[in-house]
DNA sequence: GTTATACTGAACCATATAGTTCAGTATATG
DNA sequence: CATATACTGAACTATATGGTTCAGTATAAC
């Protein structure tokens, strides 16, 4: 019943909700890094860090790898674009919102002028 | 010293983290509602619905006005710029991080050519 | 072979979210 | 005035989130 949904976007929307989430990932923008890398720089537990992959992994932000002891985080395949189509597609209802509202503005405008004529 | 945080980033992700929330926004995107046309729509309860719309405006994407007894949300000033913007320098990152992953590829590429030359 | 490193998983905690019900208050309507 | 409507707030439930500690396992280094 429910098909505003899209758990792909909830997801995606949710692991962008945290700071230290958008940093992990400006981090792995410069280079790619091992979780304990992760941890060190954003003060956290490995567990903690391990963590936050995993919610940006889940969204598809993030790809893992472990080579050893070591999992090296990188960025993933998802670039964004469902987020910045869905961002742009609510700017241009916020326009078109704004628009017909400023000529609702002015027809109340146009119509305060003929009352003031009576 | 974890300065990677930014509240209002982060109310504005989490807000738009619930397929409700998005619906909500789209449909105040096409016409002001109040609280009871906006529960009746996503089928949820006065109280549910008023708890979302708090959400929103929290976020600063939706401004309500209460007269009489009926309490008017319509679309808020904020229009998602941060948002935007935060998302589209991600986008650049991402891009530069996979050139520079092409580069390196190619860089190998011309190495195995050199080692097969052997 | 011992020790240090890097991660992993379970369990726990405090708080937040998404929803409900129920009992109000305030405002319209007949 | 009586009743219906629209919202509000408190309290409750179930689940998720962001973090921790602690006890492992697996691998690398000496």
């Amino acid at each position: 019943m429910v098909q505003y949904n899209n758990d792909t976007l909830d997801a995606a929307f949710a692991a962008l909700s945290d700071g230290t989430r958008r940093g992990v990932l400006e981090q792995l923008g410069r280079a790619d890094a091992s979780i304990t890398a992760l941890a060190r720089k954003f003060q956290m537990t490995l567990t903690g860090m391990k963590k936050h992959v995993g919610v940006l992994e889940h969204a598809g932000f993030v790809t893992t790898q472990k080579i050893g002891r070591v999992r090296t985080c990188k960025l993933g395949l998802r670039r964004l674009e469902e987020e910045a189509v869905w961002i742009e597609r609510y700017r241009l209802l916020w326009d078109a919102r704004f628009d017909a509202l400023e000529m609702i503005v002015e027809e109340l405008k146009q119509k305060e002028k003929a009352n003031d004529r009576d």
